[in-house]
DNA sequence: ACCTGAACACCGTTCAAGT
DNA sequence: ACCTGAACACCGTTCAAGT
């Protein structure tokens, strides 16, 4: 019997294995963190599986990027790149503002599972998006908001770009979806007319495509729709803050 | 030397702590699981934690109550009991929908650490909250909403109630505070006006006013006077879309 | 500079056991 | 019915070592 083959230390101290540099980078850490997101869900998301994903020891993250959190606010970082549209001249303010709702939602759609980090905005800036806001006042601005109304316009429109899609990819129970399913659409089913009258008049409407009446999210069934009536509504708003005088 | 004055066991397996029924109840650790979340924040929130407040076990939280998935849910179900208004005689659909979407705020303003919850949605709809349903219906029909646009409507405002309360009450980051604070305050007074015009001339206006340029979130810096212009673009959005033909 | 390995102080969940 | 205690398989973070 020989005692070991490539016995370089003894056999009581087990051989550490050398470490090698893997060539890892900030950005490649983090491209694999928005992909395990994508794969698995927010829930399921760890570092030290993110870890294993990448074939390196667990404490390899937070050397590259840092704790949980700035993973997590680089990773929303990563998936908000380049939503801000740039200014085609002779564009009116509600196209522009349009086209930003748009790209932002779509953005969300391509990772919806990081849709929650935006929503809760736990971390949301690690560093203030300054070219958002510097358009965003550019386009209130074109749009007539008076000088002391501005603070407040701005942030409604801040407020419902983020959420109406926040919503839409809200996650649904993790365990035990498809009972989680079958309990709603039961429960659904045996709404009483009584007491919910205009629900069960309006049921097959509503059914797996209204807030709080679905059983699948944002990703599986979008709602377009609604989020073209949304964006609407929005800026029928602002035009109707722009024509009224300061209060 | 005496051994042990009490002991009814022996010394080598100690005594064994006599469960006494504590008389916990599902709704006292619900109650217990929103005080925590109130003192110490979403993030130091922890089922051990919660039973160590109690000064019971771990698993006794799973026995009451169910996961954490569950507990979260009732969580968010207890902070927003009760805050769809009764309809009074005589009130318009305007001021009906006003009421609603300021409860909805005040609840969330009595627990701000629990907005992060209702924002991301994770498990909001344990089961729907199908009074709130029927009211916002009979609110858009007495809008004059057409049955073609209903669904639209209707997931445009329920987005709109939620967005902008969970905006105002992100969590701000939870390690070196302080020192966070510091740095956007730092990183906004040194913005360069060539590069944001507009923001800079604006900035004295938006200074922790504004999403995006605060240091502090709602709980500390409501956001009064930007919630009413917001609810008044929604209401002057769905009137828009009364009025208007279906497409 | 970049990685391993080990340790620490936590978690959520389950399950047998007690009264 | 209601609670304890222990165990299991995880976490995030830190820190000494290695090359």
């Amino acid at each position: 019997m020989h005692r070991q083959d490539s016995g370089r230390r003894s056999p009581s101290r087990p051989a550490r294995a050398a470490p090698v540099a893997v060539g890892l980078s900030r950005e490649a850490v983090i491209d694999a963190a928005v992909a395990e997101i994508d794969r698995a869900g927010l829930a399921a998301f760890s570092l030290r599986g993110l870890a294993r994903s990448l074939g390196v020891n667990a404490s390899v993250v937070a050397w590259h990027v840092g704790n949980r959190d700035v993973v997590l606010a680089e990773v929303t970082a990563a998936v908000l790149r380049n939503v801000v549209p740039a200014r085609v001249g002779g564009q009116s303010w509600q196209d522009w503002l349009r086209d930003l709702f748009r790209r932002f939602r779509a953005a969300l759609h391509r990772h919806p599972n990081t849709a929650p980090l935006i929503g809760a905005g736990i971390v949301a800036n690690l560093r203030p998006d300054l070219p958002l806001v510097e358009a965003l006042l550019t386009a209130l601005e074109q749009a007539g908001v008076a000088d002391d109304r501005l603070v407040e316009t701005y942030n409604a429109v801040q407020a419902a770009l983020v959420g109406f899609v926040t919503q839409e990819l809200a996650s649904m129970p993790t365990e035990d979806l498809p009972k989680w399913q079958a309990g709603i659409q039961a429960s659904l089913a045996a709404v009483d007319r009584a007491e919910y009258p205009r629900l069960a008049r309006h049921m097959p409407r509503l059914l797996n495509r209204a807030f709080v009446l679905r059983w699948q999210n944002g990703a599986e069934a979008p709602m377009d729709g609604s989020f073209d009536v949304y964006v609407d509504c929005i800026i029928v708003g602002v035009s109707a803050m722009a024509g009224r005088p300061a209060s």
